[in-house]
DNA sequence: GTGGTCTAGACCACT
DNA sequence: GTGGTCTAGACCACA
């Protein structure tokens, strides 16, 4: 797994959402075994307490489960994965919605300019 | 101007994001005068200290400019305000689609998922 | 408030534990400030950090309520608090019938040994 | 016997509660053969190095010895069982009494509450 | 070797 | 001045 962490939110955080998206995204599945929080420290070139913190949310999340002694294991089953896929897809549109109607585009003026980034011959849509 | 504030980001920057976002939508005009930062405080019950840092933040970002004794006015051009629309525009799409990419969305699943939203008979869309 | 460490679990929840008997003794109401993390530190002579743990410990809880810059409060209502404190009760009752049942007395037994240790009279019961 | 391992205590130490409890309420009598260590891990699925530590530690307290090569021992004899049994008994009423002090309930309070746990009429005292 | 707790101290962000 | 994050490093408990 790679760790690819940017400034802007808390890198603990930013652990989290690594590996939560890696279970959602079905990577890794239930039973499986986390690298080691000392693995992940050295892998992210981070300190051990920030990897803790994020095992801790993980946990706290329900996505994990942690056995003192043995490490750290994936708990959510794939059901579970596929039900926090489909939201993160839902809230992920809702937030592009909001943006969208925050700085003043109609609901037809979303749906064309949608449109316009969808279609495939569209000259780089970005 | 109402003033929804919610818990996750700064105060601050969510007062900013309130006032640059009606200017943007062109609600809020070039030479139009902002409410004093005393009213802002008393509308959205803050601390006036946190209101005058995201009308330090609003002047740093070139939309305001403050004169003293006067109060603070809009600066920025719709024409410019055009600009900031469609990056902002932009910037949510790209964020959009990096989002389901990380949960693990083909790019044909999202070109369907996103037409699925879409369709205007397909009730619910949001 | 006072905070009587012992040694035999963790400070962290130790402090947890003497901050939300408080709240749902009612002692500390909705809407009360906590001393800060620092005073708290200093009082019970142990590192800030681990205060902290104790404070995002009681927030999950959803016994208090923390604003950045501003302080903790308590947010569990009075209503609340007499559920958990009913709670707490009925928990320590049969955690007490479980450890006699588990050393192998009977419902009979226990129930006399109880209305043993309830008489008033009984010259020290403990 | 039988082994209820929960989560909250380190397992070493529920093995030891378990096999104490046994030796306590006189299932185990003194000379009796407790289960071999391989047979206690295999029985409880856990790792034969936690049910060494459980072991080591009932000798620690004198309830059993150990011979090599033979096999382990209870040694505890009745008498010394039956003032562990009221021990633990007038423990956990302490333990209780306290609890319920701490979330506020008087003397008079726990009485009255005690009195109407204790009605046999009184339907699901448990 | 694994996770859990704690300390010490720094720096930042926010009100 | 308040809480939030992070580092460094220690020591412990557990499997």
């Amino acid at each position: 797994m790679e760790f690819h962490l940017r400034g802007d939110s808390p890198i603990y955080l930013q652990l989290v959402h690594t590996i939560s998206d890696a279970v959602v995204r079905g990577e890794l599945k239930p039973g499986d075994r986390l690298p080691s929080q000392r693995d992940v420290a050295a892998k992210a070139r981070v300190n051990p307490n920030t990897v803790q913190r994020a095992f801790m949310e993980l946990e706290r999340l329900g996505l994990t489960e942690t056995r003192r002694g043995e490490g750290t294991y994936v708990k959510l089953d794939q059901e579970q994965a596929q039900v926090l896929k489909e939201q993160a897809a839902r809230d992920a549109w809702q937030q592009f919605l909001a943006r969208l109607a925050a700085v003043g585009y109609s609901e037809n003026e979303v749906r064309t300019w949608v449109a316009h980034q969808m279609k495939p011959d569209g000259r780089k849509n970005v």
